[in-house]
DNA sequence: GTGGTCTAGACCACA
DNA sequence: GTGGTCTAGACCACA
């Protein structure tokens, strides 16, 4: 089952920060179709987040057509985003696993790979 | 001069976006002590942004010991927080470019990438 | 709950005037952890200042560590500023008692108090 | 000769600490009438302030009917504010200086002393 | 001209 | 209801 984090001092409203963690939790491949979010009352007992901002976030991934509410029933995946360069197994991110091992190795900081993802992302995206 | 790159659909507000810019280019070595940011109002006939906006930013940095407002003068870097490892020609950085480099070519898009090392990065820091 | 006096004339800002009561406050011990402060609406409606004045007021405080602002819910203090050497009852504090007292008895007035408590302590730290 | 520092972080204006500082030699019975202030050239070398700023003070200071500008040859005191009860061998002042030293012993920090004199001054004047 | 503060008022996120 | 952000506009301090 899929666990929250909320930082609340990211400047990112929580029900964002809900809807994007599932959508990545979707990219990874660890919520596919058929796969029940947990309920409003979980994610509040875990994270002391209010119920209505779970349901919004749940409401935000509705529109976008990627889950599904069921009354009485819970809220259900219906699509899927995995793709297969987001696998464990696949090259491309076990190079950038590497890659990150060498960082840390190096003593860099979040902050500093960041910065430096962020800008080599630019150039390229 | 710096310039600034408003996202107003992403759901961080704007001050904290033009704040954590301006740390972006300190980090890579593009403003460093000395350095003059933009006036409140050069920010505001670039990006339709509010002067208090912009002044809000700038407190936010001031705060955190970065930049300093003169008044009358503008305001100024006092710190610095550049790097070797984020220079154009550390190896470190140039592996990332070359992995990043082989995810567009297997075309991967900004999403999908991004999901990646989110997914890489929280194993690592 | 705590009242502040906003003093126009003193040349200090608002918000600083505000956030120094609030410190003051907890240093006398009169707030503590826990406590919650008045909501900007009832500053607003005590004082005839503007609500963002107050909020400015409180995100300064929340920057030094002091309170946190709870969306909903209020500001509420999140430290301790409070000492032994400011209770009431201390020994260092009630000779200061008696040395007014006798300022006072001997005609002094508040402005000359100031000065030579300005003095003194200019000395002395 | 009188020399001024400034703190540009009290929240004060720049002017407003100027005149005060001589306002407060004055009742120290450091100024008194005759006595001439630094021109401000000699306030911008060393505080590296506005020579405006100083004239703004000076101005003000004149407003109150303390000093007087006398074309091409500075600025003078023409008034006493000073009292017995500043002199450094009043008794009352000697008494405070004793509590200081004491308050200095037991390790009070300026914060812990300025709370404590806020709070007795409040419930004197 | 440049930053700093304040006001009034709007809208949003959250409880 | 409560805090957070933003805007527009005013006025001040300082250079």
């Amino acid at each position: 089952m899929i666990e929250f984090r909320i930082d609340r001092h990211s400047g990112v409203s929580t029900y964002l920060q809900i809807a994007a963690q599932v959508k990545q939790a979707m990219r990874m491949g660890l919520l596919g179709p058929g796969d029940k979010l947990p309920t409003a009352r979980e994610v509040v007992e875990a994270t002391r987040v209010n119920p209505n901002t779970v349901l919004k976030a749940y409401r935000e991934l509705e529109h976008e057509g990627l889950v599904e509410g069921r009354r009485g029933m819970g809220t259900f995946v219906t699509a899927s985003l995995a793709t297969d360069a987001a696998r464990a197994d696949a090259p491309l991110r076990q190079d950038l696993e590497q890659w990150m091992d060498r960082a840390v190795d190096e003593g860099l900081s979040a902050d500093e790979v960041d910065a430096i993802y962020t800008d080599v992302r630019s150039t390229h995206y």
